[in-house]
DNA sequence: GATACAGTTTTTGGATACATTTTATCCCAA
DNA sequence: TTGGGATAAAATGTATCCAAAAACTGTATC
């Protein structure tokens, strides 16, 4: 599958993944010299790259002073997720009203899938990572349903915001799990009648309440968020500088 | 004021305006050897910029095959608006929360200026960029007292794409302008009361009606959209090569 | 007359080399 | 000791050069 792909496009993804992942934390410093020779590239692809992850927002970039891994402040994690529960909730709105059999079909075997991940009564460790997948098909096919593509291109966006994204399961407390996907259950019923409306509030909470979970896990279990933005700290503060070199 | 820009910047800003005002129109070929003669220098700022502008839904880009100014379907000109409403109406009402005498008082002088251009019973051609950047002017203005960065980042964003743009202003039903002034009269006036509800639905409504005139005027006065995306062509269609060589 | 094909030309992608700016170091003076 | 400033070192921004890929052109063939 992976066919003449350009190094730029190439160093694009892993520096993406690098990012997502954690691999690069928020605030270290990119060195051109030695992420390229890391990647077994020259810095001129490396650069295309960079500046395609900075216009994503990945990355940011001070002229003449280098590109560094974006750092989000608690506030713009918090705003990502209500632009999210907006945008979502529109997606609804728009998708109701293109319901096909086929999408119908779609939306309730990710919900029948989700049923079977968390039948045993907890989310075992093996089936997080389906789970996760799961998640972010359905909200992925929704958007789709909608047909407009703006709404997929910026909650794209939002998800390069550490733990605004789909990706982060709070996988901790089963029933908040539980409750998440019961509104999966209702959101599709909702859309599969053409109920707009009712599924758009069904989102807008959805999202809404993620939020407010995200707020008091990281209250309970400060330790899992610390590689995550800068969240203790209360503006732009300069991250302590790590010594990596993971190679 | 303007110094210490690198070329990359400047050559990205030039290219942005040479988009937006039309000078480069949706389909041309961005030849690199050509165009960073033009701009006097060489082809590496100029992939930068070319790459970070791709990034952000300017231009086009296929691997091995170069940059395109960006062709926009109809649908993803009227999406842009859906999203926008959508947007700009969760910044009313988070805005609602953050007021001050001096966001109500900016807010006021904003609606006064548009009253003022206004006044003469029609919009005189030598007051129309005035009134466009009035009109802009209020629109950030309710967006940056939202509090919430993501919100003007994909308003911006969606600014790019032709006639979805603040830019455009329909000036030639002049009851149609005073109309849509007079939303933001009610718009700033809901805020500077603290009704966000009533100020979303308001914008919301606000925008909603901007795309719906903008799709009468298409029909109306269609050369002169002819400029612009390709709005006749179903979907996909290679527009017609032009040569253009206006030094 | 249209189409497939081969060779040439053009254009893009990437590597390297050079110029400019920033950052770190060190010395000296207050 | 501390501050300032000159100098050195490093990193970034840009230009140039080379290789690979695409597009173009003309010819031959059906």
């Amino acid at each position: 599958m992976s066919q003449a792909h350009t190094s730029t496009e190439v160093a694009t993804q892993k520096l993406r993944e690098a990012i997502l992942s954690g691999e690069l934390l928020p605030g270290d410093k990119l060195h051109q010299d030695r992420l390229a020779e890391m990647l077994g590239i020259s810095r001129t692809p490396l650069r295309a790259a960079l500046t395609a992850l900075a216009q994503k927002g990945l990355v940011s970039y001070a002229s003449n002073r280098g590109f560094y891994v974006r750092e989000f402040s608690f506030a713009e994690v918090s705003g990502a997720f209500e632009v999210r529960a907006e945008l979502e909730a529109l997606a609804c709105r728009l998708a109701a009203g293109n319901m096909t059999d086929e999408a119908r079909r779609h939306l309730a075997d990710l919900v029948a899938e989700g049923d079977r991940l968390l039948s045993p009564g907890a989310l075992l460790p093996e089936n997080l990572a389906d789970y996760r997948r799961m998640n972010v098909n359905f909200h992925t096919a929704v958007m789709a349903l909608s047909g407009n593509a703006w709404i997929m291109e910026f909650v794209q966006s939002l998800h390069n915001v550490p733990a605004a994204s789909d990706r982060v399961i709070m996988w901790r407390d089963f029933r908040v799990l539980e409750r998440s996907h019961d509104d999966h259950h209702r959101i599709a019923h909702a859309l599969s009648k053409g109920q707009g409306e009712r599924a758009a509030a069904l989102m807008r909470e959805h999202i809404t309440f993620a939020l407010e979970h995200l707020h008091e896990q990281m209250k309970l279990y400060p330790q899992d968020f610390l590689r995550m933005p800068s969240f203790d700290k209360p503006a732009k503060g300069r991250s302590g500088q790590r010594n990596r070199r993971t190679t």
